[in-house]
DNA sequence: CTACGGATGTCCT
DNA sequence: GGACATCCGTAGG
C-alpha cells in the first residue's frame, strides 16, 4: 500500500488532518508545477458536527461530495474564492480536511504572477493559497488528489517539530464540540493564518 | 501590532 | 433576503 492509500485507511480523520501536515500540495499547470508544503488544516467530522458542511444531513454546497470515497477533492466557494478540501473517509461517513494554509516549494515565479503580494501573505490562508495557485474554478473538484492535476506530494515531505491544536476558525470555543480542537498548524511556521510575529521560527520554519 | 467593517459571489430559505 | 470554513484596507493604541 503506497503513502496515499495507507494515510487515507486511517478512520480518524483528526489523524489523517495532522498527518497531512508537511505534504506537498501540488498543482500541474500549464507551465509549471507549483505549490507548497501544508502549514495549516481543520477536520470536519460529518453528520454530528455542527461546523460541518454536512451537519444533520442537510444538503448544501454540493456537499454530495463530502459523501464519496476517501482523497476526493471537495471544493466550494466562500466570497468567490475557492475554498480547498479532502474527503477522508469512505462512503456515508461524509468527513473531511480543510486545507488553510501552505508554504510555497515550487513554481514560486508562477504563484507571485498570479498572487502578486509580498512574503508571508502569499498563501497564509484559505482563499489565498487557491489564488495564488491559479485555482478558480471547479474544473478538479470531485477528482481525486491521488492522480489529478491537482494531487498530494510525499516524496518531499517535511516533519514538523511540533503540532499545535486549535480551534477552528469561525468556530464557537464555549460548545462542546470544539472542545477537543479541531484544527492543527505547524507550529512557528510563518504560513500559519494569524501567527502572531513573535510566535514565528524564522530559521527553520518549524520544520525538523 | 490588533480590531473592525465593507466588499464580494454563491447558495440556501 | 440572509448566511458564510474570507480578504483587505483603514483606524487607533
Amino acid at each position: 500500500m503506497d503513502e496515499f492509500a495507507s494515510l487515507f485507511a486511517l478512520e480518524d480523520t483528526d489523524e489523517i488532518a495532522k498527518k497531512l501536515l508537511g505534504v506537498e500540495l501540488l498543482y500541474q499547470t500549464q507551465r509549471n508545477l507549483v505549490g507548497g508544503h501544508i502549514v495549516e488544516v481543520e477536520a470536519y467530522l460529518g453528520e454530528q458536527d455542527p461546523g460541518s458542511r454536512a451537519y444533520r444531513g442537510q444538503k448544501k454546497h454540493n456537499n454530495n461530495l463530502l459523501y464519496g470515497p476517501s482523497g476526493t477533492i471537495y471544493m466550494f466557494k466562500m466570497y468567490g474564492m475557492i475554498m480547498l478540501n479532502v474527503v477522508t473517509q469512505t462512503t456515508d461517513k461524509p468527513e473531511g480536511v480543510f486545507i488553510r494554509a501552505i508554504e510555497p516549494s515550487r513554481g514560486i515565479e508562477e504563484l507571485s504572477l498570479n498572487r502578486p503580494k509580498i512574503g508571508f501573505d502569499q498563501t497564509n490562508g484559505p482563499g489565498k493559497l487557491s489564488q495564488a495557485l491559479g485555482i478558480r474554478d471547479y474544473e478538479l473538484n470531485g477528482q481525486s488528489f491521488n492522480d489529478s492535476l491537482l494531487r498530494f506530494g510525499f516524496e518531499e515531505k517535511l516533519e514538523p517539530k511540533e503540532v499545535l491544536t486549535l480551534a477552528r476558525k469561525g468556530s464557537d470555543e464555549t460548545q462542546p464540540w470544539e472542545q477537543r480542537g479541531h484544527r492543527f498548524v505547524v507550529a512557528g511556521n510563518p504560513y500559519v493564518s494569524t501567527i502572531a510575529k513573535e510566535e514565528i521560527d524564522l530559521i527553520d520554519h518549524g520544520w525538523n
